[in-house]
DNA sequence: ACCTGAACACCGTTCAAGT
DNA sequence: ACCTGAACACCGTTCAAGT
């Protein structure tokens, strides 16, 4: 489905193949515990590559990102497109909403690196961010149908939302954050738009 | 009224006091640019001081914040106050958080220099963060006695709210963030807490 | 009392040289 | 085709030496 970035590839060198994954797997321990902002170079040390091998996978640090998030993402796009069964449209988009919350706390920072992808068409990851959004925009969509989201709503706007929500409970705690999602879904309710 | 930092001491030698104002002219002018998260460097450069005299001064990032700040907050704690005679209890408060995202969005990045100060204790910036969530919180509590904000929303909500907010419009565009903050604002109403 | 500027440790990124 | 590690430019922070 992503047809970004480059993949492990299977025409790799063994080596290079073998870099390539102690890479993500060092960048998973080392993001987990300083944030998405962490030292490249603290990576490739604990992955046991020189500092160009790193370049010379990832380009850049959201192309790194993109190779660690990808099947997330990809999840969770998926479930946006299950959840368009859920019996009730709006309980379908609140669940969902929490998923993509989640997702974004899953480092610290990373929030502000998917925020920024979406209207930055050069990262290597805005293509998963746009599919993310566009899943949402379906629930949102059939919530609106169901007379339960405001008209005026847009699935930027739902985008913007969690992604807001998440960074103040990164910011402050988790229940803050929960607090403000409550908000805002609140906020979406037809009954206060004018 | 701030009883925080190192003012600008009259009892300061008079280079001493100089080079206090140049730092703090050429912080303006390098985080307007860059943002607050600018390099220091560059700050002391521009503004014709040995780097270590920046950190005389300024011994923190925050420090040269909350100096460079103090009367933009203090200004918007008095707003706050003058606020409470306003004969719309809600369009006071909603003027209020309108007139506390403008100040939040001064500099690229500030606003997560203010959201993180408000609990973190040590911040030179905290008891600015504190006196303006005080000021916000008794403009709530006056909508909340007149029933047009619902009773379990916090002045810490409403802090985190406007920061939130703040920092969407910041990662996207202005028209976004001002989507976000009419949604949040709806978002209070009491007739969908539950 | 304050300023200077060098020193230290750290980082992102590039690239010639290797295999 | 890929890896290495040095090189470059930059930064935050500290502190001995000056005036």
């Amino acid at each position: 489905m992503s047809t970004t970035g480059p993949a492990p590839q299977r025409r790799m060198r063994a080596d290079a193949r073998r870099n390539y994954e102690r890479l993500l797997a060092a960048a998973a321990t080392v993001f987990a515990e300083h944030g998405v902002d962490a030292s490249l170079e603290d990576i490739a040390r604990r992955a046991g590559v020189a500092n160009g091998t790193l370049y010379g996978h990832f380009p850049t640090r959201q192309a790194l990102l993109e190779a660690l998030l990808r099947d997330r993402m990809d999840a969770l796009t998926a479930t946006a497109r299950d959840l368009l069964d859920h019996p009730s449209p709006h309980e379908a988009l609140v669940i969902w909403a929490r998923a993509a919350m989640a997702h974004t706390t899953t480092y610290r920072g990373l929030v502000t690196a998917l925020m920024r992808s979406i209207e930055d068409e050069s990262s290597e990851l805005h293509a998963a961010c746009r599919a993310v959004l566009v899943g949402g925009e379906q629930l949102l969509t059939r919530a609106q149908a169901a007379g339960t989201v405001r008209e005026d709503a847009t699935a930027a706007d739902l985008y913007a939302m969690i992604n807001a929500v998440a960074w103040a409970g990164e910011q402050t705690t988790p229940a803050q954050g929960e607090r403000l999602l409550t908000f805002s879904i609140d906020g979406l309710h037809p009954s206060r738009s004018r």
